[in-house]
DNA sequence: TATAAATTTTAGACAAAACTAAAAAAATAT
DNA sequence: ATATTTTTTTAGTTTTGTCTAAAATTTATA
């Protein structure tokens, strides 16, 4: 499979799980920052390839080889995070760019070793689950902070937007993975939340507690 | 610069450290395992980025520039290469390919990191120096095995063919970096030598004794 | 030194992956 | 139900890196 190939099929792994429905040619595109018709070009080839169902006009699903293809491409992505962040010292807002060119190398016993290195870890730097050398994801429950009711207890095992601002403000307001987080009251106006971090009280916005996934603790 | 012209770049700074003068076009096609046409081709476009000084039908070398950028390259499959054998358990004959994908990942502060974790190494699993983040190689003293005198020792600091086929055969013959070497006696009519390996006494082709180097000890 | 042989370059073609512009199909609105 | 808008596909280009075949240049030979 080719790099490009690469990107499109995770593109539509990502997209068919968060949308739990098929996926429309201009959803790729925006996605990957590319033109209609140039995803149109790839996903014939990617039918061709039998890792895609697709039926023009209709969108794309994938297939049974499709999805287990993704999934390894996931799996590496998230398994060099790990190491980017526990061997190498990064911080969890710089190792998607990196990762995004690790996930493509091409070696079963690399991954496999790494996996092992690394003590097989279930989740990454964000929270997101790792599939195993088979493909299989243990699921964990996962709660939004915002759908807490008041006084209830969570701990933060996860973050549903990984862009480098949201981690960023993450880190300047001490919330980590692991962070106990207590939902104090909700501010009817604007709907922002008054949470306590490990003792410590703040203020955050909706847009925020929407972004955070927790644990009930 | 693209994944194609660093490969072309790295080409030919080993050749031209090996042969030590300029390189031809063909040179480079057989070892690119390429059409003298392609390596042209390629030419014109590393001379227009100043990498290398082309003359046509002249052969070419590297400009500074391209000097340096060859160096990093090799830094980063060199680092990798250790990475491999150190800390996930590889056997030096399977880390070439791996490598090769891996020193093409583009990140200054990952190939810096990395070299911090694996503690600064200046050697590569095969015994070639590790240029360091400005380029600087320390070079060794190496000899080879055959220019030793009768009755000398050397210890095993590094092989001149790194293929597959070599080192397995050096596996075999229980000869790692490091090794105690000493020579015993050389057979007029094959040139074969008698030699003793950490106490065990075998006896190696003249070709086998081409290809390793040994510090005097 | 003229000619043959080898090497290198040029010219033209092709495949992959992108693009633009236009056509076709589907979805929406009147 | 038809017209309009949106989405998707097709057709035709472009760029990168490769190729083959032919021309140009250099090197070797007689």
């Amino acid at each position: 499979m080719t790099l490009s190939e690469e990107n499109y099929l995770k593109t539509i792994y990502h997209l068919t799980t968060l949308l739990q429905s098929e996926v429309s040619t201009n959803a790729i595109a925006e996605k990957m920052e590319t033109k209609a018709s140039s995803v149109t070009d790839m996903l014939k080839k990617l039918a061709d390839k039998d890792l895609i169902h697709y039926k023009k006009y209709q969108g794309v699903s994938l297939t049974e080889k499709g999805q287990l293809s993704a999934k390894m491409i996931v799996r590496k992505h998230r398994l060099w995070e790990v190491f980017l962040v526990e061997k190498l010292d990064f911080s969890w807002d710089e190792v998607h760019d990196i990762a995004e060119q690790l996930e493509h190398i091409k070696s079963d016993k690399l991954i496999n070793k790494l996996d092992d290195f690394l003590g097989n870890p279930t989740e990454d730097p964000h929270g997101d689950s790792i599939p195993d050398a088979n493909g299989k994801i243990i699921k964990k429950e996962k709660l939004l902070l915002s759908d807490l009711k008041e006084n209830q207890c969570g701990i933060c095992i996860g973050v549903k937007d990984s862009s480098t601002e949201f981690l960023k403000y993450l880190d300047k307001q001490a919330i980590a993975l692991g962070s106990k987080i207590e939902f104090l009251s909700k501010e009817a106006f604007d709907l922002s939340l008054r949470i306590k971090v490990d003792e410590k009280e703040i203020t955050i916005s909706n847009k925020i507690a929407n972004n955070l996934y927790v644990k009930k603790a």
